[in-house]
RNA sequence: GCGGCCAUGGCGGAAUGGUAGACGCGCCAGCUUGAGGUGCUGGUGGGGGCAACCCCGUGGAAGUUCGAAUCUUCUUGGCCGCACCA
């Protein structure tokens, strides 16, 4: 609807569709049901294309493609190769999460409270080494630069903001007492290095080195027993601290003491250092944990009102530092930066930006994804397969039922000869996490054949997207992936942009009750069956449990067929009838009450135009003058408001306009063809196909479809009204409605308001104190 | 815990600080019909008169203002994001 309503404004504009299509759904399908993923995938495709053909939407097809398709992911894999030069995209070794039942890594992302998005099972930790593209790299810009996107929703940039974390603290080096296992030194962060004199304890992660070096009794153990908690939910909600004292003990930087060095289960080794200083007066993680294990709690900021006692709420607000040598007396920031001079120039530390965003792992032990191009020598370490070999295609023939990774069980498949030295080697068998496939693909729909990612004629012509529409979910992963993505393709000569997204419009989602059989198996909508006993299966009889209302999902099975509305009532009922029922940036729980209003409409526009033909010619009347007002305030409502994605009020607009028209005296039928042809285009977005017959009728033996008409201009001088209505108060209180000509002085508007009775009764006879008038909006009386 | 959004009739929701509830759904009554549906007409926040009109009303409390659903503060409830982030 937009682009056809961007297209009439005058704008060229591309509405291309395609289909992000690898992913985990497909291998399901294939293991379920013995079906190849691609044969699933195109089978799915075909289907949902001409669900979408049948909406009426006005896509170009010409450049419709699949992530799936080779001729993407092979010129996918020339960016990864790019990226890999670039030093972007990297293999290391890193703590992961395993995903135990679909044995796969997830991304942090992807890991929800503790378990997999998908298989919903406890995630578990695991050193491996993995395809991690350098997104870090971005951090600062991709903070930055979300202040230039003044057309995207303040809430998802505030989101991206805080996804990617930026702290100011320092980082200072604790030396150990005494060297252990090679170890002299520990790195902490901080974002408190004021707080410094009192610390009273360090504590590092469960991974961290220094407590793999410990050797006292019970170590182990408890490292085994953080490992097996991990991130579970259980652990989280407990939110016990609990810690292993090493017998290890660190130097004070400054005051020359030692304090002794915790294992700590709050502590995650993927943020800052892995390594804390606790500060138990000023945090109140480190206060818990002190009081549990008694370590010392000494304050060091001082509130205004005075020295205060701790116990245990820590003091974590500004204030004046006390105990702490040469700080004392300074404010909290002047005491930051102090100390942080203080550790650069002993050598002790520095102070540092730390970030929350962490590296995008990106490999997956998975078949039906975007085989990572490098190949792997004993000789040459990891080498890119040359560009003029890609595609590095997926094998047709795999085997699903064995688990784990069918491209890795191959037989054949990845046995190839080192590119650079032609000796036997082996290809990678992880392939692409899926958001690869989608971060780039509105790049590619400018020249989607072309024999190279992209052209750069092309992308200088499109890029960036004016108007991005997506659903809110999205408002994370996605988004921030494509706007690295962009930045990676920039430096690497693909294209001359960083924001890929001018403008973004969140829409919300659909909802829909869920419902779950007796078995435990969900249920679609359409096999229950609601009577006053409660829920029930339209066919067995049995109950079924209602769930709550949540996002639809094919998991879920709580999805609705539009193709039903489209095919009782047409696709123009079935669009004006999503348009109209609640605004477009909200989540819209699925309800088809309704739905037979929206056809009594269509029916309505049809039998209004069709009935007033033919249209005659008729003199002008003040009613003719009345009725083209009407028209061309319509038009501009109806703009205003599909410009502010206000869909729902442009069908509102629309109404009252068919009401108007319907309304019109016979001595209006001067106007009545504008009047009809105006209503029949404004809603020519919404129901293209109506538009279309309605035009035809209109003007019947015309050339011209309504879809290449530009879109109506109001004509400012019948917006500019004769007379207007003003809203008399007394007090604040409405009591009567006056019409005054427009350009009435105030005297005449205030003397026409108190000729009238209601405004002399609600006066009363008082003094009047006041007297106000806003022209063309109100009067107002005080007495 | 931190950050953000939201709260308006039976329902979805309108409302540049200026007539709260547009528009639609639903419901009620009447006309049309043999009946039902469709269609058409009228009504539909609460209370009082039952007409003209008056009082109350946008989760709650206070404030700014001639005037607040809208701005400010506090508060309650719901939703979303992040989360032992040092």
């Amino acid at each position: 609807m937009v682009a056809r309503y961007k297209r009439a404004t005058g704008h060229l504009v591309m509405h291309p569709m395609g289909w992000d299509a690898f992913g985990l759904p497909a291998e399901n399908a294939a293991r379920e049901r013995g079906i190849h993923p691609g044969e699933w995938t195109y089978n799915n495709i075909a289907n949902m294309r001409a669900e979408l053909q049948r909406m009426g939407l006005s896509l170009d097809w010409s450049r419709e493609f699949a992530t799936c398709d080779a001729e993407y992911y092979g010129q996918q894999q020339a960016l990864l190769i790019d990226m890999l030069e670039a030093g972007l995209l990297e293999r290391k070794q890193a703590w992961v999460n395993w995903d135990p039942v679909d044995g796969t890594v997830l991304a942090n992302e992807q890991v929800i409270d503790g378990k997999g998005w998908r298989s919903g099972a406890p995630v578990e930790k695991k050193l491996l080494s993995q395809w991690f593209c350098t997104i870090t790299k971005y951090a600062p810009d991709l903070l930055e630069a979300l202040g230039g996107l003044d057309r995207w929703p303040e809430r998802v940039k505030l989101m991206q903001a805080n996804w990617i974390g930026r702290s100011e603290g320092a980082r200072v080096n604790f030396a150990l007492a005494e060297p252990v296992a090679g170890i002299e030194a520990c790195e902490v962060f901080t974002t408190r290095p004021d707080t410094l004199f009192g610390m009273s304890f360090l504590a590092v992660a469960a991974e961290h080195p220094l407590a793999a070096s410990c050797t006292r009794p019970g170590a182990a153990e408890f490292i085994a027993e953080c490992r097996a908690m991990g991130t579970s939910e259980a652990v989280i909600e407990q939110a016990e601290k609990r810690g292993f004292d090493t017998g290890l003990r660190v130097k004070h930087p400054f005051n020359g003491q030692t304090y002794p060095v915790w294992i700590a289960n709050f502590v995650l080794m993927e943020y800052g250092t892995g390594a804390i200083f606790g500060c138990p007066a000023h945090d109140q993680r480190d206060l818990d944990f002190a009081r549990k294990y008694d370590l010392s709690v000494l304050p060091v900021v001082q509130p205004p009102t005075g020295p205060q006692a701790i116990g245990d709420i820590a003091f974590t607000d500004d204030g004046t530092l006390y105990n702490s040598d040469f700080l004392n007396g300074l404010s909290v920031p002047d005491a930051k930066r102090r100390v942080i001079d203080a550790l650069e120039a002993g050598g002790h530390g520095r102070g540092v930006v730390n970030w929350r965003l962490r590296d995008w792992g990106l490999s997956r032990q998975r078949y039906w994804g975007c085989p990572i191009p490098v190949i792997h020598c004993d000789d040459c370490g990891v080498v890119p397969v040359p560009k003029s070999e890609l595609p590095v295609r997926l094998p047709q023939d795999v085997d699903f039922s064995i688990p784990g990774n069918p491209l890795d069980h191959h037989p054949s498949w990845k046995h190839v000869a080192c590119p650079k030295c032609a000796k036997p080697a082996r290809r990678e068998t992880d392939t692409c996490d899926t958001f690869v496939d989608s971060s780039w693909y509105f790049a590619r729909f400018c020249s989607p054949r072309a024999d190279v990612p992209v052209t750069r004629e092309a992308v200088d012509a499109w890029l960036p997207v004016d108007q991005y529409i997506g659903g809110i979910e999205h408002a994370i992963l996605h988004l921030l992936y494509s706007r690295f993505f962009t930045r990676a393709m920039r430096d690497a000569g693909h294209l001359a942009l960083a924001e890929p997204f001018a403008g973004l419009f969140t829409q919300g989602m659909v909802t829909h009750e869920s419902y779950k059989g007796a078995d435990g198996r969900w249920l679609y909508p359409e096999e229950v069956e609601k009577r006053d006993t409660g829920a029930v299966h339209r066919d067995t009889g049995e109950a079924v449990t209602v769930g709550r209302v949540e996002a639809m999902s094919k998991s879920k099975r709580n999805t609705v067929d539009p193709g039903a509305i489209i095919g009782r009532y047409g696709a123009d009922t079935a669009r004006w009838f999503i348009l109209s029922d609640n605004p477009p940036e909200r989540d819209m729980e699925w309800s088809e009450a309704g739905v037979a209003g929206s056809a009594r409409f269509t029916q309505r526009l049809y039998r209004l135009v069709m009935g007033a033909l033919p249209l005659a010619d008729a003199p002008e009347t003040p009613a003719a003058r009345k009725l083209r007002q009407v028209t061309h305030r319509a038009i501009a409502a109806v703009t205003h408001a599909l410009e502010t994605f206000a869909f729902n009020v442009a069908v509102a607009r629309i109404h009252e306009f068919a009401n108007a028209i319907a309304d019109a005296p016979a001595d209006a039928a001067a106007a009545k063809r504008e009047a009809l042809e105006a209503i029949t285009r404004l809603s020519a977005p919404m129901m293209p196909h109506l538009a279309e017959q309605l035009w035809s009728a209109l003007r019947p033996g015309g050339d011209q479809l309504v879809a290449e008409l530009p879109w109506l201009v109001a004509d400012p001088e019948l917006l500019a009204a004769d007379t207007v209505v003003l809203a008399v108060q007394v007090n604040g209180k409405l009591r009567a409605n006056i019409e005054v000509a427009v350009d009435a002085s105030d005297d005449a508007v205030f003397s026409a308001a108190l000729a009238e009775e209601n405004v002399q009764r609600a006066i009363d006879g008082k003094e009047i104190r006041k007297r106000i008038h806003v022209r063309g909006r109100i009067v107002n009386f005080v007495v």
